[in-house]
DNA sequence: TAGATTGTTAATCGATTAACAATC
DNA sequence: TAGATTGTTAATCGATTAACAATC
């Protein structure tokens, strides 16, 4: 029941993408494999995933978009929405800004913090600027819970320790240096230097290997 | 041998950040449990991973920090180094441009492109802007292998095809959509979206079960 | 030497997939 | 009905960890 892996939640998290397509496509039903293509699970793995949720579908019809969306909807977002702050207001943290304005109600950055003190007062993407040593009055205020980290590396430990100090209960950190923070605070780290270069070793491994003989498992 | 995992290789970039902090720092020999700290996996690991590189260390000593950091850099590292193409100018592109400019020689950022023409001719941390027509041309002419992706979703899956017909061997792409490629070329994926929602599920969990009986394993 | 660590195998753990009766 | 899909268990697969002799 309560006990979803952290790859299930991310599943679920592209399944509901795939569903809001459908949905704006005018599709009313699917299948658990055409569901499983947004992942490239098998079938058997959506189907479970979905049984997990308690949501069940219809042998003939498979599932119902909307419902299987509500369904989820339910067991990801908080009913109540969670406020997101966002520190480091540099080039990728205007890009942050800018790719989750207005995508998510529930899940909306409320305030943005950078050390140069002169972007307060500022608004972009709709999202309000504040000066870094506003930051726990601010938080507080705003009641936000969750702290996007887009600060370069040498600020990144401090700036986790300040959200923390501030009641903030879960971390987004791209900074590539990891992050000390107490049990009770959750924290997801995007390494896009590690990303990059997991893709520059497989892919000239690919190059390398060429054709392989057995690529479509044909002897 | 040849048979190291995604997970491996991702371990692998983690230690060797952490080695040239070590030696950065003046260290220059480390133990097992040092290096598991940077991933939080064990100490059992880090020696598998390091005994896969053909790499040894010593009972005493542990290993030797510039050492270690080369057989890393041999097992990842193309000996001529990869080149790298950059789609879409944006915020996120230009926070990939400051980010990786002059970071790593061997793994360089040589071209960026955008559909706004207008953005061609200039150079942003030193790396020149051409026209999104000029593609094929400046991927083959530069020897580009792998081509980042930081467009909007909508452009994403053209890109992709673009850089795919051009040449490139892997794709680490920023837009929240899934792309198709052929098998021969590598693609990661970085979903930023997937990211908060599950920062947003698991905080959200950790702070509703309060502070559980058995959290450090005490009963 | 004594002792902590390495290299390496066996055991454990968890996640994924195969399979199939039940279902509409 | 016939047939494809669902719900669900058992089997498989792979990755992680525990354990310990060998080492310096």
């Amino acid at each position: 029941m309560s006990s979803i892996s952290e790859k299930t939640v991310g599943r679920l998290c592209q399944y509901r993408r795939y569903l809001t397509e459908l949905a704006a496509d005018g599709v009313s039903s699917v299948y658990s494999h055409q569901i499983a293509s947004c992942t490239g699970g098998s079938s058997a793995q959506v189907r479970r995933d979905i049984m997990a949720l308690g949501y069940s579908g219809s042998p003939t019809k498979g599932y119902i978009v909307a419902d299987l969306a509500e369904s989820i909807a339910e067991y990801l977002d908080a009913p109540e929405g969670q406020r997101v702050a966002l520190v480091g207001i540099g080039n990728l943290g205007r890009a942050l800004l800018a790719f989750f304005a207005n995508r998510r109600p529930r899940l909306s950055i409320v305030a943005a913090f950078d050390s140069d003190a002169s972007k307060a007062g500022r608004v972009i993407h709709g999202c309000r600027c504040y000066a870094d040593y506003d930051m726990a009055r601010v938080i507080e205020k705003e009641r936000v819970a969750i702290g996007i980290i887009a600060v370069p590396v040498e600020a990144a430990r401090r700036v986790a320790d300040d959200l923390v100090a501030a009641g903030v209960r879960g971390l987004l950190n791209f900074a590539p240096a990891p992050l000390e923070a107490p049990k009770h605070v959750y924290v997801e780290d995007i390494d896009v230097t590690m990303s990059l270069e997991k893709v520059a070793f497989f892919s000239r491994r690919n190059a390398e290997a060429g054709r392989p003989a057995t690529a479509d498992g044909s002897s």
